[in-house]
DNA sequence: CTTGTATATGAACATATATTCATATTATCA
DNA sequence: TGATAATATGAATATATGTTCATATACAAG
């Protein structure tokens, strides 16, 4: 009952049509991907865990830029943290992603 | 017991600060795919070449938007055309990008 | 040369984005 | 409690981006 036999709009499947939800997915993973700014903060991020002031110090950035790139990182489960005092330690948290970097650099460096 | 003494152990090539040009061409790369209208384009070109027009129908796109966009993928070489009569056939032009495409989409799907 | 079709282009507009500045929040410790 | 350090947040701003609209270009066939 619950089966709605819409050939018109899915009548391909496969590699065709890409949903909404795929789509949209897709597009806010890449456009993580897209600003200078993140992707230093993950390959900085490859090497292990770092605090928010260590990321901005080591990256020349101010520590409110690097808090709100973070945010961004972490409302996409890219990035998490481990809390020790005051002082949060940030480190990837999506193997899938930060692969998709890894394997873009290396194409980059390639040329 | 020293806690750092396996400093050398990850010293991965591709793990170290990213230089101007590298981080360029990666955020350039990334920024293509981050576009919901672009990732549709470049995911029907995936099945062989097509028309502007038909690009457009087929993606309920106006012309004008269509072009653009191949201009931006053509640019970053993403696509190229090949031309018959007044038409312009695009397909696309490297596999890397692609495959980094379909790997998140695939990726996406498993949600 | 004129018409018709396919595509490209530029300006204008609205929206999204990244950074900065000032301030708020949170946790630690004297 | 008050002071301090680390981080988060919101407003403001400047820039980037995607689409539309109108028009231009390129090519083919008369």
């Amino acid at each position: 009952m619950n089966k709605e036999h819409n050939m018109e709009e899915t009548a391909n499947e496969g590699v065709q049509d890409l949903d909404e939800e795929t789509l949209f997915i897709v597009s806010q993973t890449f456009k993580a991907l897209s600003d200078p700014t993140r992707i230093r903060i993950l390959n900085l991020l490859c090497t292990g865990e770092h605090s928010v002031n260590d990321i901005a110090e080591k990256l020349n950035l101010s520590q409110s830029s690097v808090s709100h790139q973070l945010r961004f990182l972490k409302n996409l489960r890219l990035v998490k943290y481990r809390r020790a005092g005051t002082t949060l330690f940030y480190s990837e948290n999506d193997e899938h992603v930060m692969n998709l970097l890894k394997q873009a650099v290396e194409h980059a460096f390639h040329h």
